[in-house]
DNA sequence: TCATAACTGCGATCAATGTTCGCTATTACT
DNA sequence: AGTAATAGCGAACATTGATCGCAGTTATGA
């Protein structure tokens, strides 16, 4: 039920063709309502951001927004875009990949904390915007070191965004935001001690029986630093005491 | 911009209370509505699943839907608990965790690519439903040998759905569903291409470049087994030859 | 100089979709 | 028999993404 325009090219914001230079001037940009956007998922939730009330941010009718983006899945990508731009990609590459990677995957946490409906918006949809590919080629950068693969390479780089991703959305939905919060871990507690009584599920009862552990939540950073140290150590090749690996380059073409 | 409804409480599916007694038998089930849901997403992706799409598919009326369900992230996630109720877990645990845990990734791999649109549905929208719950009882049921904290243990659930998740999405975008698989290539490529001679992104252009390597897509599920393997075993605390890693659980209460 | 082409902003409007309201019919409890 | 509680649903509403065509604006070229 997608609509297929019979336009055939050109689908994406970022191979949109340049624009010509009669007619007047824009008034807007594509940065501005991204940043516009941006605004409004920030305070209000991604479900805020509509063509109209993005219009209304930039101070522009609704129909004007589409002299700048196709589609609202191009607002979306240029919101996607704009916060891979929030990166500090200065440093260059330091010997070790693990400690960059590391540092780069703390950055990405922090976006999606900063910006949660980023969660909303599927990983991925269109082609990688500047900034994407900014990012892309800072991980290639840090990569480059290692003797994976062209392929094992990109796999990396998937991976590493998905688990991120992971962790962020495992954040999130254990906060669950706002202030329904506390109403929301009461019914889930409920809920799971009512399954939990049942009498299946006695692995679950196990796991919430007892008193909750000391370790509160707070103490989430390690975690996501050994879990995501570990996984790295394990998907890269042993830069010296080379155990045989996987996913190696060939020595020759 | 979410509906705040007045009613408080039982907002999720599987907190609804029970019909009594009163008034005529339904001619329909949570279950009817889950089949038609997934039958109509997977033949027409997910966006074909209207409320009026699904109530047509059971010959119902589109407000008759609202007597099973409270909104239609309701349907989705009855679809998201039908499909995990295609995995099978009969098989009690058998010491070895990583064996365990890598056979149910392969399911939950296969359900991803028998229902792609999973992965539009965001993940853990709400309460786990009872086939996710069976899910969750498997996998603490698998991990019971392991000494690993109950928070732990948990944290492990959602990494290996996250990761297993990034794996089919990785699939599914490489793949672009369809017949325009052909045309969205030769686009991404161009683009990359173009990106690439910008003289910016060496590292994007070296891994560009080159013939393409000859380990097609087709190998990708030892990919799939290797990269999962060590990541469990880099996550799971050694049964044997213990090396001090952290996760485990004190000795005593 | 002026006609033309290409563009911008946008009012009006359409179609699709999620959801609600209230009515009628049906079934069980008292 | 009367009442309470439910099911099915026709009709309608509000929101939203998107389109069409017109008027105003700017550069280009004869």
């Amino acid at each position: 039920m997608t609509k297929e325009s019979t336009t055939g090219a050109s689908r994406s914001i970022w191979t949109r063709p340049a624009r010509s230079a009669r007619g007047p001037v824009p008034e807007h940009s594509a940065a501005e309502i991204a940043r516009a956007a941006i605004r409004l998922a920030d305070s209000h939730g991604l479900s805020a951001v509509t063509m109209r009330a993005v219009a209304a941010a930039i101070g522009a009718a609704p129909a004007s927004l589409y002299r700048y983006v196709n589609t609202r899945s191009d607002v979306l990508e240029l919101m996607a875009d704009q916060a891979a731009g929030e990166y500090t990609l200065d440093e260059p590459n330091t010997g070790e990949p693990v400690t960059g990677l590391l540092a780069l995957a703390h950055q990405v946490l922090a976006v999606y904390r900063r910006h949660p409906w980023l969660l909303e918006i599927p990983p991925a949809a269109g082609l990688p915007g500047p900034n994407a590919l900014a990012y892309m080629e800072h991980m290639l950068a840090t990569l480059s070191g290692t003797d994976l693969s062209r392929h094992a390479k990109l796999e990396l780089i998937g991976l590493f965004g998905g688990m991120i991703r992971a962790f962020a959305q495992m954040e999130a939905d254990q906060q669950r935001a706002g202030q329904d919060a506390a109403q929301w871990q009461e019914l889930v507690a409920s809920y799971l001690i009512e399954v939990a009584a049942g009498g299946q599920h006695p692995h679950l009862a196990a796991v919430l029986a007892g008193p909750p552990e000391d370790d509160d939540a707070l103490a989430q950073e390690p975690i996501f630093d050994r879990a995501l140290t570990r996984i790295l150590a394990a998907l890269l090749p042993a830069q010296e005491s080379g155990t045989p690996q996987d996913g190696r380059q060939p020595p020759a073409g």
